[in-house]
DNA sequence: GTATGATTAAAACAAGTGTTTGATTTAGGT
DNA sequence: ACCTAAATCAAACACTTGTTTTAATCATAC
């Protein structure tokens, strides 16, 4: 029967399926990889995988399920450490920062495992619209979002809710490209090699921090926008 | 013949295709996006496309190139009225940014004519790997890349040219995930209204400074990165 | 009005899509 | 040994894909 978890350790066929999916994914999205290509590289039969999951789109979803809960969870736990340490008091922001988006880079700098290839395509999959893809990721992301959005609240409490919320995707949103990093950065600087993912991390932590805790737009002290932000809140 | 520009001032059919792929492009991506339905929602007949365009390719190369000439044109003669008002000077960071991304923000805030649709669709290509439609982007970019990045780097002589090349590249990532929006804020924060793009422009600018300015990582005062970046360079 | 070239139209093309079927093999329990 | 359920397989399903073909229409110039 098609029903996931057998008694059985699970032969070795469902998961070179997700690895072969997921590579291919990352490399021509999802409607462009056809279950033939998967099937093929993963060295099973076109009907394993209707075996397994029923259909393409679960296949997807289990994608990204297998990885997402993992990351998820060392998210939080990273969260659950520092505000142990922090014992009660707020935490500072770049604790909370570096919570979050450390351990997205730390699964990035996995290219052994996937782990590397499976955040490029969870960082395009923000901004895709895959109807169902995205409906997942919220019920996936809503406890994790949730928790760092009320850490951010306590730790900049004179900042708007509102405003702490969109740097948060603006953050996101660095973090994508650098993940996407080498590839994407090639298409507009042709002569470029150094990759070195060990100088990502403290590149990019830097750059956020910068960005979170830049003056508030409508401030006057350093704020510079070159005039366009005439209207004031 | 299909040799793009006739003498006829060019039929409303050849428009209603770019629009309506523009259009499904954003909203299903190139590959999900078939023929039929583009010529569906153009009110086209099926062969029209291959008439106007030869392929498939090369109408997605026109929708890209269509919007992105006029864009990089706006954005070269932002940059080039601020060194003219340096007279030779070099630009401050914020009015170099502003003259890159404002452009771009401004594109995005045309939701009428679908310049909204099209910054969409230009945000996500960057980190897709349609083989020859990045390579497309790269030649379209090459100069303007060239120019801003030359005035950062006079901007900024400090900060090593790496850096600032990484950086601008969060920045792209964070506009990307600006315009992007609500849609994909929503991911995360359900109960979320604020969608003025009045507003945007902005809280973009203030995050893309603070990150463009923050300290170096590796500097030892207030980065604060956690502990991570102990190796240093 | 007729010739000319650009555009549109309907129909078909081969190839590829996700999925299903039914038979066959594999492995484990009693 | 037999039985049973899980897993694999080859083949076919109906349908959609991008593209091409051939004929019909349209507008314009002479």
């Amino acid at each position: 029967m098609r029903d996931t978890v057998s008694r059985h350790p699970a032969p070795e066929t469902r998961d070179r399926i997700l690895d072969a999916a997921e590579a291919l994914f990352v490399e021509h999205g999802f409607e462009a990889t056809s279950m033939r290509m998967i099937t093929g590289l993963a060295e099973a039969n076109i009907a394993a995988v209707n075996y397994h999951f029923g259909t393409k789109d679960a296949l997807i979803q289990e994608v990204f399920r297998r990885r997402l809960t993992d990351l998820n969870r060392q998210r939080l736990a990273a969260l659950d450490i520092a505000e142990a340490e922090a014992a009660g008091a707020p935490l500072k922001p770049s604790r909370i920062v570096h919570a979050f988006f450390g351990t997205s880079l730390e699964m990035a700098a996995d290219t052994a495992n996937g782990g590397h290839t499976f955040m490029r395509l969870l960082g395009r999959t923000y901004t895709e619209p895959n109807g169902f893809v995205r409906q997942f990721l919220a019920e996936e992301y809503a406890e994790v979002v949730e928790r760092f959005l009320a850490a951010l609240y306590r730790a900049l409490p004179d900042v708007p809710r509102e405003e702490i919320l969109w740097r948060f995707h603006f953050m996101m949103g660095a973090m994508s490209y650098a993940i996407a990093g080498t590839d994407a950065l090639q298409l507009f600087a042709g002569s470029f090699d150094d990759a070195d993912p060990e100088r990502l991390m403290p590149r990019l932590m830097s750059f956020l921090l910068g960005g979170l805790r830049a003056p508030l737009p409508g401030t006057e002290n350093g704020n510079d926008d070159g005039g366009l932000a005439r209207r004031r809140q």
